[in-house]
DNA sequence: CATGAATGAGGGTTCATTCAT
DNA sequence: GATGAATGAACCCTCATTCAT
């Protein structure tokens, strides 16, 4: 289901940080994801954190001025990666230009399962965005950033293929972008957070969803 | 919009609360919702609480023994109270019986209206519920619980009406379940928390909603 | 072994206390007692002794001004009647005119077997003694006190006709006392705090401390 | 009175603690003497111990995860060195095949000076043992584990020498071990803790304690 | 006389952060 | 760069005591 061009889409965000960080600071890094997604930014102690990626208190503050710093040298990475699909020019070749997209169905499932598989693989990150995202105004700014400067100029011009001119003018794009990811993100959370047990058959659940988004923006007037 | 009986609905969160409560006690329960909302659980401090309620620290615990003793006291009932509206008998007798909904618009209009006041007049306690299910177990057992025993049950016998027969026996009423409440909930939480402040025409977009969440239900196959 | 006579003298402390208390009074001492001895004046709470009598935090202040008013209105009579048998007249009255004691060992005895139902009958009461008579004053004091005033000179009395009268020249009658009480305070101390679950013969040791005081005084020189 | 080799079994208590301690931690560790002897354990504050030690209160908790932590750590080590001379195999050697001690005078005089002095220089440290052994289970069975394995085969092979062979058959070492412990523990904590003020002649004293338990043991039938 | 809510000082402990080594 | 001892503010919580009812 998973196409080969789709993983090169999945970097591994650990990667912009890890590259260029001294093998201690990357086990910073990993602990810190690791304590920040089971007890939150301010349940997490930044002696587990030490413990854990097995360096000094200490050396956690010779890389990372605070703690808050720490948070935020993971997080901003990682929403920046959660928009890469949607970078505008990228999303416009692959889209409008290449025709590779047959159809809505087949534009939404490679959506999908691109996203799904980055969850699935960043969790604990998704983790720490999901919940730190009301606390940090820096993160809160971050993601509305991304989502104004990147998803809806490309759900903007997305929206031309899939909708009539008619529903182009009366249904606000925002609206539309509200309710895709509604439904994207409704079904990664309960896949992935909510009920993570469950015996999912994720083909499955992701062709209804497809089918519940394109059935519901069509009907929208 | 609202119609009289669902304001019946609407129980004051705090009442339940409140009514057996010392003066002193009360404030401190509104002043520890303030400031879980704010700060979150683990952000939250004892003392600050106190300061807000205008009350002695160890007042506090004269009533709760410990901090997340008094989260507890203070998120559960409002998780009984999220319930409400699908109380199976209730749900069943409006839905099914009094034929008082003609069709499924009007159904889910109702639903979506009576969720809508209810998360609008207690946002912080919605948020706390949010934000500290994930760290509680005995919060997320209660939510559990109640997604089990209460919504999915009702949910069961209402989809009779709006599906198919055919429907019915391929698509499973967990996957309606999760698209319906991904889109209900994805829109207050955009709404309430997500951009309180833009300018919203609420009417307009649950209208939207609703024919979103209709059409794509139809269409699942 | 206990002669009728030596129940007189075992005069249950808690009667002069209680017999002028109110009811829940009676049972602040009792409770306050429990926990002094099981945790000591400084690692027992009020909360706890009013739980275990089961009254109002508030009740134990209304009858004493302190936890430590309580502390000493239990423990200074007790130190009264731990010296009850040495009063003088009385001592000297049975000891010396009344020539019951046949021998040293009748008279020591007598005064073991009478000191140790005293101390098995108030067990938690000498618990509490022995361990804040190094804390407090008050109590120190109290002690000493009777110590010079009342075993003094009645063991002063009691060794013309125990030893000759070249050991009564020679050896201090305070040396005399120490190695006296040592032994009967190290043998009740063993038998009910150190050792209290040990399958213990007391008349058979009782025998054996007389035999060890009687002999080990007579040897002075 | 008191024979070289004796002032070699006087180890410092505290070296064992402290010679692998940091500055700041021996501080800690004196104060904490200082205090728990002075207030008791329950009534030491960890503030106070700081304030004494010249040290941030966090610093003790660097060292000690508890307060708990703390006073075992001073007591168990003291306690070890209390039973210091009746390792079996020393004790062996020096009573009975080095016949050094003449008579059972000069063993207990030996015996009576060596913690005379053990007593006097760790003062603080045995009123700790004292007061707290009867509310800390792991100080309890430390100081009764030491009594069983240590001072009792010590004395069972002591009193081959001083005891008849009828004596041996019918006096359980036990209480022969009592009787003895009683006359020097009551010694040591008259001079020391009841009295200390007092004009003590303590060799005489001591002389008369010799003599107290030699004749009173061999009177014992 | 008895209550128990309320207090605020202080309890032990954890924390993010600093700095000499 | 890395350490870990040291800090002191802040943490949650307990305490003895007060007082209106």
């Amino acid at each position: 289901m998973l196409k080969p061009r789709d993983r090169d889409l999945l970097v591994d965000v650990l990667e912009m940080n890890e590259e260029k960080l001294t093998p201690k600071q990357a086990k910073i890094v990993q602990a810190a994801i690791e304590v920040f997604s089971e007890k939150g930014f301010a349940g997490a102690s930044t002696s587990e954190i030490a413990k854990r990626a097995g360096v000094a208190e200490g050396t956690i503050f010779r890389h990372y001025k605070t703690k808050k710093d720490l948070l935020i040298s993971i997080v901003l990475p990682v929403i920046s990666k959660l928009a890469l699909p949607f970078l505008a020019d990228q999303f416009v070749k692959e889209v409008l230009e290449e025709e590779e997209y047959e159809d809505v169905d087949q534009f939404l499932r490679e959506l999908i399962y691109n996203r799904y598989h980055f969850v699935k693989k960043n969790l604990p990150l998704m983790k720490i965005v999901l919940q730190e995202m009301f606390y940090h105004s820096e993160i809160k700014e971050n993601l509305s950033e991304i989502l104004t400067d990147k998803l809806l100029p490309a759900f903007s011009q997305a929206i031309q293929r899939f909708l009539t001119e008619e529903q182009q003018e009366k249904v606000p794009v925002e609206t539309i972008l509200r309710l895709s990811i509604s439904s994207v993100v409704g079904f990664l959370i309960t896949r992935f957070m909510i009920a993570p047990d469950f015996d999912w058959d994720d083909d499955q659940e992701i062709e209804y969803t497809i089918q519940f988004i394109r059935n519901g923006l069509r009907g929208l007037s």
